[in-house]
DNA sequence: GTGGTCTAGACCACA
DNA sequence: GTGGTCTAGACCACG
């Protein structure tokens, strides 16, 4: 996981992004703890209140509990919902993406293209 | 164009966007007036400023002139410029939602399938 | 209102629960807009974020709602959401005190004369 | 007595208040000895260092002494101060709850309903 | 002027 | 060591 602090995402939604992310892949399962607010804030190169506000976000949203004193564990279904949050994150891109295109007088086929070239060339950066 | 207030995407750069995305679809030619910086507010419902920001920012970026003393205009080149802005836009769209499905552990078919999903409802809201 | 920095409850819930209060009792109305969050600061003594915290906290529950770049409203709604608040706040209260004087071994009869007590000297302090 | 580790009330205090009350209420007599650090750890699924520092507190306020080696003993005269404290503890919830009731716009009747409400349903949880 | 995000660094309760 | 709250002060987009 990587932040990138010139994006307009900003920092703390790219934080609960990344975890979110790794919450539905299976990186972290539920019932294991995620890393410190202080060791993802090194990690990150992030300040720690902003991982912290990301937690706290986490946790509102179900998907984080915090174990008082022992840090922060993968709430129990949290993988679905994390997934669900992903499958929505996803399908939004995509919408925006072709309604941008679409606004932009593309053709479907031209939108298509588009997109089979950002597929062919993921991987990078 | 409509304006969301309540979007996350900061509103000088929904006008942007919007005018863009005219430019490149045709909507506004070269050498054609945009509408005034008062008009598009009163259009939109948002504040002048905003409006106004988002025009510097679109003469900064080649897309207008600014007529002194009457206005701003599309510029020359603009619609291939801003083609090529849409073009850059959507691509990153879909490159973000593709990274997205794959840092959640969706398989490529999954990721394809959102897309047709997200294809199948365009023009919803 | 008025914020005490020592008392265990923390600063930014006793911001919360003054507004709370304030819209229960028909002192910020639907449609009108509190203290910014730096004047407040200043009133209270506290720190503009504290400030920001405990409002920010308020329009996730729907008691207020942010303008943009103009201050924060009152909810529609609002003033019946926060009365159901504080009723459950203060029965929170009273079933607490109640409780804590059955495990003292207090008997029923001392319990109400500590209300009729408390009562009696309301407005104090 | 029993542990609510999701409390917003610090659990240490939790403790004190516990033990506060039992002494208050005759359980703990004078000269008889408490439970263990460790016992009393285990009986309230509790960190050890956690109730040693409320057995610390307890003695500095003068309702347990240590007897050295033994444990902790309950202090003689420490009934009648720890059911000051109870007392104190009962009229502040009630004052509490009766000055959140009053800023709140509620009438006398109003709070005095509420608190009726609260003594019927006391038992409850 | 407004809200909102971010950084830096402090202190506390808890394990 | 952990999470959590608070302070101080910076910058940004918006009205």
């Amino acid at each position: 996981m990587q932040i990138n602090p010139n994006s307009p995402v900003l920092i703390f939604q790219q934080i609960m992004d990344g975890v979110c992310a790794a919450i539905a892949a299976g990186v972290y399962r539920p019932g294991e703890m995620v890393p410190s607010v202080r060791q993802q804030a090194v990690a990150l190169v992030v300040n720690p209140n902003t991982v912290q506000r990301a937690y706290e976000q986490l946790e509102r949203d179900g998907l984080l509990v915090s174990r008082r004193g022992s840090g922060m564990e993968v709430a129990a279904g949290a993988p679905e919902r994390a997934g669900r949050r992903m499958k929505d994150a996803v399908a939004t891109a995509f919408g925006a993406g072709i309604r941008a295109g679409a606004a932009a007088g593309m053709t479907g086929a031209e939108i298509n293209a588009l997109y089979r070239k950002a597929w062919d060339e993921r991987d990078k950066s």
